[in-house]
DNA sequence: ATCTAGTTAGTAATCAATCACAAACTTATA
DNA sequence: TATAAGTTTGTGATTGATTACTAACTAGAT
């Protein structure tokens, strides 16, 4: 079935990402990818030139799709804000589990050096999120002002990362959003100002 | 130049694991790590019956290490033993970088099911040391007592992660046991019970 | 003389990418 | 409106490179 080359990269792009969840991301063949969409595996290369052009293509989705969701995470307290921010980046992960596989697989570490440095600025841009919602809780007054918000971030963002591995590399038998947003809440009672 | 098969063996497990930090795991191909030492492709297949039977020797070898890594970080009292634990965890990550891409790698995600069981094992004793140690320090006063200890460890081994991810995604260009250890002070420091 | 650790020279499988070509859609003109 | 011309999106067959692994043979030490 023919379709506009707009609706089939899109189509391809979600596809390389969905198997990339299902069977991870270095198995993603082009022969895989194009049987999983129901057309000849020469197809895939007349809407893309390489198999790195259709990794870039995923990487840009992905970046949208993380981009609008941190958009969303709105609250009218920096520490709320920051919850939100690391359940938005949970629910992510969880959606979409080969993001953290990805992070480590073949085809971003060796050869696809644009797709590095696109998942490199996506992480760093996370981070700069928090570092500046830390600054501004503890300029309102409900962070312990005595760390450097770099440092908190570092904090904060390592336990997403440590969540992610351990559900990610374990039977995935628990919700990582859930489990993610309390123990993010336990390090956000130990960064919080003491009131006794 | 012929050498005794334990000798042989040992050379194989070393180069395997000497090539996966220098190009990635999942590009140590059979071929690449004969040359690196010097013999020919089917010299390999001497010593190991297929190429996932060298894997399992390189985690046997990783296990080793890392064993006597821990037993070797001793102190007196337990957040010394704590500190001491994640620095040696972080210097053997910074001595072998293969080992945290080891663990997305499609060699142990797909098809060497013992090789993921092996590196699960190992994180799995890793977290259970750390609960320990944070058990003893709350039971000695020198660690809050109102978090269970079972978080507690998941906030530091989730720093260790996050830390090593932020320098193998990085251009390691700083020290990770250097940074690691600094910020797991910080950590430590939030843990500690409050003696104002 | 007999293992032992090696060699050279293969195999079958898998993969990304290319090729000539065909069908379906679009546009312009008679 | 009908049709010719051109463009877009597809296919099947194939290529060349790479891979893990095997088979048949060989040099050297005990």
């Amino acid at each position: 079935m023919r379709k506009p080359a707009e609706l089939r990269k899109a189509e391809i792009v979600a596809t390389v990402l969905d198997l990339a969840d299902k069977i991870g991301p270095d198995r993603v063949t082009t022969g895989a990818a194009a049987s999983a969409i129901g057309v000849s595996q020469a197809a895939l290369f007349r809407h893309f030139p390489t198999k790195a052009a259709m990794w870039l293509a995923v990487a840009d989705h992905v970046t949208e799709e993380l981009t609008t969701a941190w958009d969303n995470a709105r609250a009218d307290e920096p520490v709320g804000r920051l919850e939100a921010l690391v359940a938005a980046q949970l629910a992510q992960i969880m959606a979409k589990p080969a993001l953290p596989m990805l992070l480590f697989s073949r085809e971003l570490n060796v050869g696809n050096e644009d797709l590095r440095a696109a998942f490199r600025g996506l992480l760093m841009k996370f981070q700069a999120l928090i570092v500046t919602e830390v600054a501004r809780g503890q300029e309102a007054g409900c962070l312990r002002r005595d760390l450097a918000p770099a440092d908190v971030a570092i904090l904060l963002t390592s336990l997403v990362q440590g969540m992610a591995i351990r559900w990610s590399l374990g039977a995935r038998d628990f919700s990582l959003i859930q489990e993610g947003v309390r123990l993010l809440n336990v390090q956000l009672g130990l960064l919080a100002v003491k009131r006794d």
